[in-house]
This record gives structure tokens, sequence and C-alpha cells, in this order.
DNA sequence: CTTATTTCAGTGTTACTGACATCA
DNA sequence: CTGATGTCAGTATCACTGAAATAA
């Protein structure tokens, strides 16, 4: 039994950027997962929810640009809400072709609880950094999306 | 036409750590499998054979551990780069349960350029970043990691 | 005519689960 | 018996594609 290295990727893959943030990614995204499956919520649920809160009523081309998440997606998730009525859908008068998606009081209520269980994710997730670290994450994160969503 | 935000995601989610690794990571793997589909590779591939080269002829189990891809997973993907003669998979005498994956001369100049082309990827992801900016990212998201392992 | 929106059906990749046979 | 290994079949999630209907 040679069971060394259980826990050691190969170097390369170590001081890998893109490697590092898929292999967080992976392991944030089921963490995250899980949390929100304790309030009976998916990651596009809550993206839709926060896309509503902070701009308002929209159509669901709009939400899709607004949140990332894919159009054709938006329209089961955008259901999934309806039934659990914490957004409303209502045709829009002024362009018969858009539906106008309202979030409701009941569902700025869930997205305060989902708020507060995501931040305790973030703690977990960043436990070994210090404050000013997790900024400085944060900040150079920033700027690697920004760059990539331009190019 | 309110399209105002067309590339701004809620304030919540620009400043959630778990939300930009995620967005990064979908756009760092799109960059990357379409770089290694120009050399005829997937991710999987890479990682086995980057895996082999740095620790050695290796059981099916032990490449499954040493590079992250799942056991199961590992199966196929040994058998398509012996396909490609880029390893070996012969029975290992000494324990009649395992294989020994071994990587060929050609799997190690394989390796080489991919390593090559992954680090232009490299490049192209964090173009936005300083060298010492990088370093820091790096070190912080390893350190993040390293505590996800962890727990 | 072209473009935008909504909707649906389906695809490809990744990570994983469960089951099973083999063997130490 | 137990535990590790290799194998296969199948699942869940996600981002996305393509196409169609409707309407600006």
């Amino acid at each position: 039994m040679d069971r060394m290295a259980d826990e050691s990727p190969p170097t390369r893959l170590r001081t890998m950027a893109s490697w590092l943030m898929t292999q967080i990614a992976v392991g944030a995204d089921r963490l995250v997962g899980e949390r929100l499956a304790t309030a009976d919520t998916r990651r596009h649920h809550y993206r839709v929810l926060a896309a509503l809160d902070e701009f308002g009523p929209s159509s669901q081309a709009e939400v899709a640009r607004n949140c990332g998440v894919h159009s054709s997606d938006v329209v089961a998730v955008v259901t999934e809400l309806v039934g659990k009525g914490l957004v409303d859908r209502s045709p829009d008068p002024a362009d018969r072709r858009r539906n106008t998606i309202t979030i409701t009081a009941v569902g700025v209520g869930k997205l305060r609880e989902l708020d507060a269980l995501l931040a305790d994710v973030q703690d977990e997730l960043l436990a070994s950094l210090s404050p000013g670290e997790r900024d400085e994450l944060v900040r150079l994160l920033g700027r690697v999306l920004e760059h990539q969503r331009r190019s």
C-alpha cells in the first residue's frame, strides 16, 4: 500500500489558478447547495430573488441578464418561485411578449433568510483567512471576473 | 426598456466569494476545455497524466486520489488514454485486483504540450493582475482549498 | 423583415451513487 | 469476514443549444 499523498494533487495543479478555483468552486457549490437545500431552495432561486430585489420588477430576459442564469432556465425557476408564492408573474400590458416578474413580500422575507444562511457559508469557506485577506481575495477575484467578462 | 446593468450582478453576489469563484470557475472551465479540445484532450486526461508524471506508476485508485478524479471515472479516462498510447495499463502481479498505470514517453510529450497550453490560459485568465497579485491570489486560494479539504 | 421575448425539448460535461465481481 | 479495487450503469445539476410561437 503506497498510500502517499492522499490529499496532495500534482504540484503543477496546486499552483494553477484555474485548477484551484475549479476545485474550490466544486466544494463551495456543494456547501452552498446543501445549505440552500435546508431552506428548500436552489442556487438559481436565490440568484433570481436577489436580482429582483436589487433591480426591481423585470421581464424574464432582464432577470436572466441581471443574475447570470440562462434565459431558457429562468422560465422554470420563475414557475417554481411563483408556485412558492415568492414572486409574481404577470403579463406586461405595454409589451405583450413580456412577463413582468415581481418579488413578493414573502419572497423578500425568504431572501433575507437565505442571505443570512449564505453569509454563514462564506464564513466557513474563508475561515482560514484573516478579514484583510478575505477582502483582498474578493477584490482580486472581482478584477479577474471583470476581465473575464470583457474577453 | 430598462436595459440597465447588463453586466452588473446584484451587489450581494458581487462581493460573495462563493459566487465570484463559481462564476470565474465557469469561465475558466470553458476556456480550459476549449484549449484542451484543440489538443484533442479533456480536463480529466490532463489531470491523470499530471498525476502519473508526478507520482509515478500507480494503481487506478491511487490515480483517483492523486488527481481528484472520481475513481469510477478513472476507468474510462485510462481506457481512452491507453487508446491514444499515452499510458500503459498492466495487471499488478503482486496484487491481482490492481492495474498498474504508467505514463508512456508519448504521454510525457503530450503532457509537456498541454502544460504550455494551460500556462497560456492562466496568463489570459489573470491578465488583469500584476505578477505579485497573481502570486497572492494563488496563495490565498491555496489556503482556502486546504481548509476546505480538512472540513 | 428583423429582432426580442418566452417557452420547451434536448445535449454535453462533471461529479457522483450504487451495485457487483474480484481478490488481499 | 472485511475491506480495497476495478468496472459498469445510471443519476443530478448546470450551462447551454436549437427551434418554435408570439409580438414589437
